[in-house]
DNA sequence: ATCATATAAGACATAAATGTATCATCATCC
DNA sequence: GGATGATGATACATTTATGTCTTATATGAT
């Protein structure tokens, strides 16, 4: 047998509890983060010494998340079309991840290089959608980029207020997105 | 000639102020407000005794400009449709306005329950697509709700970043609405 | 000219968040 | 059992935002 600790690794609780907290409310004190991750303010501090530290991890923490659940369904798509597809189905579900990042301004500059290379894929893919007729060539560049971030914002946001189920939502943004972006 | 004070009223500049700053970052100080409004932080205390107060003066500005906006844009519409798209070209140009009643929690009863009137219009609105035949019957209604919303805030953004005019990008958020929730 | 009002500037007190340090406790490892 | 290390609890100093107050100045009305 594997040997686990008894208790999760209190770091991975208090990052958890920040990305909860702070994706609800940006200006949650650590006093909320560290209570809501059930241990002593302190010992926040032990492990990210200044609130930005405990940002700056984070965010890094929900670009791992991301990238993981992405490269993982992207792995086998062929089209830019079957992309997109797989990419909501993986995204949505991490919505609030996302959402974090997007809300909390980010100092860290390994942080917010990563993020730009997201958009920037995004924006290739874009491009890519144009290129097979799924996106209509009038539709500008910058719009198709906006909306997709919405709808996995959308989609999520959804989910969560218990409205739709996650399948349905990731359904429902990829239609949105095809149907209006279409031409 | 009618009598115009040579400065406009502070109490207006302090609201505009404030709604442009909060709407950047809801975390902004009074001080920030103050500065940008070009007037000392005592005299925005002095017309707003605490900051819960400001805020909820903000928001029923914000609501104030967007209902006479509608108001008048809605005035000869027929349709359903035709008052998505007279709202939508109403309201854009106002998305910070817009966006500031959503990104900022107003405690004040008043706003909320003036707030809650505007989203239940639009739900009135959207089952009155829905019967047209404009909006598809499969389409949530939280999800053409929400869609809207975004879809505002979304076209405001890329005016507001000097990716599109005005009327393009109210043009597009109608288009992306129309097609992506249509039948 | 005088009075009343509104404002700017700054001092002040209070509250809250943050960051640091200390100490006792508990689990784990040797 | 004893040593080591992580943790919880607590106290402390610092910073920042907030709200109140006072005083001097400017503006407008009478």
């Amino acid at each position: 047998m594997t040997e686990r600790p008894l208790r999760p690794p209190m770091r991975q609780a208090i990052l958890d509890a920040a990305i909860d907290t702070l994706a609800r409310n940006p200006s949650a004190s650590l006093s909320e983060i560290s209570s809501r991750a059930g241990v002593g303010r302190a010992s926040l501090h032990r492990h990210f010494p200044s609130r930005a530290d405990l940002i700056a991890a984070a965010s890094a923490q929900c670009m791992d998340e991301i990238d993981a659940a992405t490269s993982a369904a992207l792995a086998d798509a062929q089209t830019a079309r079957e992309r997109l597809s797989r990419m909501l189905e993986a995204v949505v579900p991490l919505g609030d991840r996302y959402h974090f990042l997007v809300s909390e301004a980010v100092d860290d500059e390994s942080v917010r290089k990563r993020y730009a290379e997201e958009l920037d894929w995004l924006g290739h893919l874009v491009d890519e959608l144009k290129a097979e007729g799924v996106i209509a060539a009038a539709v500008p560049r910058s719009w198709a980029v906006a909306n997709i971030d919405a709808q996995v914002w959308l989609a999520w946001s959804e989910v969560a207020a218990g409205n739709l189920a996650p399948a349905h939502a990731a359904d429902l943004a990829l239609r949105t997105l095809l149907e209006g972006l279409g031409p």
